[in-house]
DNA sequence: ATTATCTATAGATCTATAGATAATGC
DNA sequence: ATTATCTATAGATCTATAGATAATGC
């Protein structure tokens, strides 16, 4: 049942798992149980831990980041929406995982350069710098981080506080003039 | 020699380490050898690895944010100026070890609400937002968060890409930007 | 005597492997 | 025969404790 392949629960169990807890505090018998397999299992398909960790890693911006997309608003907006939303939607955070996994990666100096290249493909991209430096892109990913780890994990900003409309319109007016300042040297 | 009791040599270490590799991949052992001690002196002194952790939990921004001052620098600028000098110092960055540690630690809730209250009093009150919501300084904490998780643990932004001066007046001016808004609702 | 510190080790995990068993396809 | 899955367990940590030793103060 479930469709998916055995490979597939247990990738989807890791990535739930390491995502809320980290690499460390995620043990192969934790992946094993939410999956419904025997840890036996987990290594036999993953070969190890760190093996498994890779292929789990956070599924990065590209897919994640234009879902229910309202084609006129502007990529400032919309990028702040598409994370609150993931919030209200009680769904897993990337940008989120990001940092977190980066930081206890088995092999962490090429985890780091991965996520960051990806990303900064992945903005600048949606919000047009076509800069050499691509210092606007860094910093509206930089501000994005801070979104996303600040209402997740730190609990800021509430939806009891700010509704989702405000709260876009407000940090999404940052966002936006950051984008807006490419044009302007 | 060091001046510095045992206990806070143990200390030192685990706030180096913890925020390095967060907290279940530090050991007690690791705390040990980086404080020179043997990892039962390191349990006897604490108690236990929670208690540990609790004593070394973030020195948080009270502390850490005013430093080198130069008074007259508005302080959305002198903010970010404090992130981008503690990296260019190689010091460590409370603002980084506290999503990280929240994440992990031993009881998530309150670690998390801990935290939260701590900053926004503590950035409220450099930024003067004396609103009831403290929406602003929400903001801000979110900003600076993404500031220093993008510049230490993506390592966006660095030193060779944007000097500190430039970093600063460009990521200060968001900062700014939004402190100025706490005036036009 | 008391304080600081260590060595030794128990008991609980954790990752990983070896090899058994049950189900499936030929 | 092959594939999927499990049980059992080895070997390596990790936290925590018990109790020894060396240094200090009276």
């Amino acid at each position: 049942m479930s469709g998916k392949s055995t490979r597939d629960n247990i990738i989807d169990a890791a990535r739930r798992l390491f995502a809320e807890r980290g690499y460390t505090a995620t043990t192969i018998k934790d992946v094993a149980e939410l999956a419904g397999y025997s840890p036996a299992m987990v290594m036999k398909m993953m070969g190890s831990k760190a093996e498994l960790y890779k292929a789990a890693a956070p599924t990065l911006p590209s897919a994640a980041d234009d879902p229910h997309v309202c084609e006129d608003e502007a990529p400032g907006y919309r990028l702040v929406r598409n994370i609150v939303e993931r919030r209200d939607a009680d769904e897993s955070e990337p940008w989120v995982m990001m940092p977190l996994l980066i930081h206890e990666a088995p092999d962490r100096e090429s985890a780091q350069a991965d996520a960051r290249e990806r990303y900064i493909r992945g903005i600048a991209g949606k919000i047009g710098d076509t800069s050499d430096d691509k210092l606007p892109t860094q910093m509206v990913v930089a501000v994005l981080l801070g979104l996303a780890s600040g209402i997740r994990t730190v609990g800021l900003l509430p939806a009891e506080a700010i509704d989702t409309e405000n709260l876009v319109r407000r940090y999404g007016a940052v966002v936006q003039s950051i984008i807006d300042g490419i044009a302007t040297p």
